[in-house]
DNA sequence: GGCGCTATTATGTGCATACATATTAATCCT
DNA sequence: AGGATTAATATGTATGCACATAATAGCGCC
């Protein structure tokens, strides 16, 4: 007899889901009757269907009961490495260029996006990383520094913005945007591409409660996919 | 006195996390002292350090105990849902028009991505989706039929074939890459946009088992952002 | 009939305990 | 020393129980 874990009656619903056996849009039975059913606690039971809930693959509400949605919302989960372990990850030697260091007004999208106060000057970061000495994505990053006092004086030639502020400012929580756009001028002489290539990029805010950290748009030299699974 | 949940222990354990009480690289207290100090059990504690585990925030290793990692990998959750339900959640009107449906010896690329024999014909659907009436996703989709044999009698023009075989078809497994292209010249047409602009793009493919059920290629018109939250 | 209260019910969570499992640290043997 | 065996330990998970909470369904009242 093979033991059993929440994870072999998380695998045993699934195929039930899979199989229509618990068709789209019907109820399955509750907890306490599969629990039984499958000879576990219910502690088990619940612990696998929470799980597959969590995931989109069912719906439970306190009363109403377990049911398979009719239009599943999958969820997919992305790893946000640090842009050195993405080059590193994918076996190609990391490199980083400062290109430039300011602190500017930043301009009025990013004065809202990060909700400032009209006169409220930002640190403004453009870098470029590389993986094996190719462009591999440019780093436009506006830095508030009353939110990370010791970022003016971080050494940016050794360690990149992206990963100071990971392993220094403690934030709670940040939105992205991916999306594409053609390369401007700037962009193309860095990322060494012509003008106008269509290039993906990622938009990225953090705050640390209400207090803005960065806002952050990385361009991706043209090729670049980033990948995730169900 | 408020009560103990798991949440609660959470919430500590993230403001440790932040506060650097439990600095990067090191370890943090184990979970029975962690439930005795703040008056739970030892379960508590687990669930809501798991949970920090799998977000990426903490590190656990049977025996080795928990640390804080140097450079978290955070992970983003991505809703996927379908092509409808992503524009009605942004209030607009959705429509649906099929452009081609054709049964066909797939590309090469394809024929790879999905592991086929080389003779192996597939359903090639090809579909516009639209936002008040306004072109917003282009589907190039190929479908092999020995995975849904259902789907070559599937009507296309009521409900799209990316809404059929989210509820139809069983599927176990799937990939995502996001990228950047340049709009073809027929993409083009179909998107109302100019020849060469950078669209974003979503290649999916859809596994059930071993079996290859689906790729897809999403070209999303100009200016579409795909937004995630951590 | 329609409105509002209440009882019922399915999931959500906490706890104490026991044992499983992975991994490290210690120990023993050669 | 060095390699293999063994003990110790932190997390992982199953269980039975209790109670909390949300949401429905049913009832009574007007």
């Amino acid at each position: 007899m093979t033991a059993i874990t929440w994870q072999s009656v998380q695998a045993e619903a699934l195929r039930r889901i899979r199989s229509r056996e618990w068709p789209p849009g019907g109820q399955i039975p509750h907890e306490a009757d599969l629990a039984e059913e499958l000879g576990c606690a219910r502690a088990t039971v619940n612990r696998a269907l929470r799980d597959l809930a969590e995931a989109g693959l069912l719906e439970r509400r306190r009363k109403a009961g377990t049911r398979v949605p009719l239009n599943p919302v999958r969820k997919a989960t992305l790893d946000i490495p640090i842009i050195r372990q993405d080059v590193e990850g994918r076996g190609q030697a990391y490199g980083y260029r400062l290109i430039l260091r300011d602190t500017t007004l930043p301009p009025p999208e990013i004065r809202s996006l990060l909700k400032l106060k009209p006169k409220q000057t930002l640190i403004h970061i453009l870098a470029l990383h590389l993986a094996e000495a190719m462009p591999f994505c440019l780093e436009d990053r506006w830095v508030n520094p009353d939110a990370v006092p010791e970022f003016a004086d971080a050494d940016l030639s050794a360690i990149s913005a992206n990963e100071w502020l990971v392993q220094n400012a403690a934030f709670s929580a940040g939105d992205f945007a991916f999306g594409a756009s053609a390369a401007t001028a700037e962009a193309a002489t860095h990322l060494n591409c012509p003008s106008g290539a269509p290039l993906f990029t990622v938009e990225r805010t953090t705050w640390a409660a209400a207090l803005p950290i960065t806002a952050v748009c990385l361009s991706y030299a043209p090729g670049y996919k980033m990948r995730a699974e169900i």
